[in-house]
DNA sequence: CATAACATGTAATGAGTTACATGATTAA
DNA sequence: TTAATCATGTAACTCATTACATGTTATG
């Protein structure tokens, strides 16, 4: 239950809106967390709720914008929060039982399915290397800067990860069946 | 929604128990994919219901096993969904939010939670390279076999990859705050 | 001033988690 | 024969997704 302190985070780094959040989301946040424009306002309003976040206007406003900053109290939620205890997440991934049941059921054409994965983590990896030679020129690497720019690279070895194990994945599929 | 297919893929490698099913998901299928037994005990019911698999004995069993086997509508599902498109998953990781919250409300005593996970990623790596060489000695290199051993193999790099930004990450935080 | 795009929100559903309950088997 | 463990299951709850609803602002 991350989505509220990747809130807090966002809202510390700079104050913004439900939907340029949202916008945050599907950008520079979206390489490690991910969240729809619902989730986000239902957390929004769970936050300000709770007294780690305030708004304006203070009326409810439908279709107009709101505007989100964060409160002392937030910042020490999420102080308190950063250094609890908390579980590796593992890896969950379809297309891994997708190629497990392949080798139990197969073959079937699993592989256009791959190609086209294959082109998505490439695009995905071109958009992160723009990011990173956009907002990380060498120069700049005090701490936080330093720590921003880690994540962003997780998320690069995240996804070239992924196209070297897809590639050595088409090489696999393309052998022969084996006879039973 | 892919513990249903989970399950038949199991069931297709091997007939069990809903027991035996969950301690598979801890094991093998874990670096994949994972389910506690509530879930599965759910999910074997209504693919029972759905005709995929059935079950010994009929009658209703509290505390004694009930094994399951595949059936050919089962198999069937799975060949069609194996092809089906989907989303690539995208990482979605607590402590990703954890190091950028650092970066925007810290210093913080993050490190001491990261040399934790150090160390729990590198029992999954050590378990994982005991499965590797348990159950795929080079020479028994057939389409199956690979498959199967490809999976495992991304489970591996996963892990590694784990471990090189973890360590990279304490680097960074090792750094002294940069003065506002 | 009509229409598209933007912004905020509600409702329903389903997946996943946590806590608990109950019968069967095994071991002290 | 009692206690621990194994095996199956129920119930309640939260998180996440999908579909939809409603109002505001910008544009032709």
């Amino acid at each position: 239950m991350s989505l509220p302190h990747a809130l807090l985070t966002a809202l510390a780094e700079r104050p913004g809106s439900g939907s340029e959040l949202a916008g945050r989301f599907d950008k520079s946040i979206g390489y490690f967390w991910q969240a729809t424009h619902q989730q986000i306002y239902r957390e929004l309003a769970r936050l300000e709720e709770a007294g780690f976040i305030e708004s304006l206007p203070e009326e409810s406003t439908r279709g107009r914008k709101r505007a989100y900053r964060i409160l002392a109290a937030g910042r020490r939620e999420l102080k308190r929060w950063i250094v609890q205890q908390h579980e590796p997440a593992g890896m969950r991934d379809e297309l891994m039982v997708r190629i497990r049941a392949e080798a139990a059921v197969g073959p079937t054409g699993l592989d256009k399915l791959i190609r086209e994965r294959l082109a998505a983590h490439e695009q995905k990896l071109a958009l992160y290397r723009g990011i990173e030679a956009r907002d990380f020129s060498a120069d700049t690497d005090d701490r936080e800067t330093a720590l921003r720019h880690l994540v962003l690279k997780a998320g690069i070895r995240f996804e070239e990860n992924w196209i070297e194990f897809l590639t050595d994945a088409l090489a696999v599929l393309a052998r022969p069946a084996t006879p039973r």
